[in-house]
DNA sequence: TGTACATCAGTGAACGCGCGTTCACTGATGTAC
DNA sequence: TGTACATCAGTGAACGCGCGTTCACTGATGTAC
């Protein structure tokens, strides 16, 4: 046990260096390209090292993941902030799409369910929780029953504004994503993904336009 | 150069077969196990023989996608056949869904644009053409701009309505493939998709509700 | 119609590659008395 | 404070695997005269 947790010792803190370098490994190259061996390598350390802290690559993966879905929850949470419903379902909306476009391969290896339907068939239950999306999507449904309550959404089943939300917020991601280095200028993608959320609000709100 | 087609010669139609097992292939075990092995071992064929009609595995990647952005148009056209555009637009959207659903490999292989981003750097004008789904964009902003002449829609930029369209059926899609394992049940999802749809609509109906 | 030749569409062996993972090991760290 | 021992976190060699692709080949098909 370490009691100095600034200066690691030489044989430092494996495991968080381990996470780190994989998510950027992860960015720079994509999923299908990322390896135990290279990470290793990029670290120079063995390439057998990594197998005392996670059991396997799939185990490492999932841990990306779920740092990914904490953070993108921190995204949202810090976007709402003091904002109407309203305001705040907007601002939530850019704030997932700027995590998407921040870290893209996250987030797609984040909501490709690859990991899990690949081996740990009978891990299935934790998935609701960690995999869904849960934390962020709480956020959403939160907004959402606040802003019906308050009257600034039009009245409708709560889930379903808010899968509705979900939904545009997550193509928007997607197409930003995908489209970035194709046909879209990337300084049009603002205005198209600020525009969209126009449309998406007015067809949510209680006002009559 | 055979004269008979419906029955091929002992070696037959294989470039066809080959795509044709490949879009099996990529359906049941998704991009990243694909290979050009098991499609030749499925068809009984040596493991070189696709060689003669795709020049590599990219090539044999691109035609599969080229094919299902051609049926993906298919799509929207037989589903917008007779309606007015708020019809008509809503349709397409349950189009493009249940494309999505019925092949659900092709299509995030299709908009993974990991195809051309790895070698092809060459060639990238053709993008803007075959992979931005260019032809069932242009379906799209033709019923968007139908529908807001014919007074249906708001007044808009035609291109950032059909976009918004675009970006939530394609995050329904998307959510529907991942999710449907998890979550959200089976006989939910059509009734999510088109409550989200009714949400889009009302924020783009020129009416007044 | 028959022969000679070119082309085409397969074969099968081989190449080199990088990968995930295991295993016996070693040296450093932490703990008990 | 010092020694004996257990545990921990690395090493490096090796395993077996499936892959994409090449290459010299062969046999069937198509063409010219």
């Amino acid at each position: 046990m370490k009691k100095d947790d600034t200066t690691p010792y030489h044989h430092g803190n494996l495991r968080a260096e381990l996470l780190k370098t994989a998510a950027q490994e992860l960015q720079s190259v994509g999923v299908e390209k990322l390896s135990m061996r290279a990470v290793s390598r990029a670290l120079g350390v063995s390439q057998s090292a990594p197998f005392r802290h996670f059991k396997n690559k799939n185990e490492l993966l999932t841990a990306l993941v779920e740092k990914g879905f904490s953070q993108l929850a921190q995204y949202q949470r810090r976007a709402k902030k003091d904002l109407t419903p309203t305001e705040a379902l907007s601002a939530m909306g850019i704030a997932y799409v700027n995590f998407a476009c921040t870290h893209p391969e996250l987030f797609k290896l984040m909501f490709s369910s690859q990991i899990y339907c690949e081996q740990n068939d009978g891990l299935s239950e934790s998935k609701g929780e960690a995999f869904s999306g849960g934390e962020a999507f709480n956020e959403l449904l939160g907004i959402v029953e606040e802003g019906i309550q308050q009257g600034y959404f039009q009245e409708r089943p709560v889930q379903e504004v808010a899968f509705a939300a979900w939904s545009i917020v997550h193509g928007l991601a997607y197409l930003t994503i995908d489209y970035s280095r194709i046909g879209i200028p990337k300084d049009a993608t603002h205005h198209l993904v600020q525009s969209a959320l126009d449309v998406f609000m007015r067809g949510v709100s209680a006002e009559e336009k």
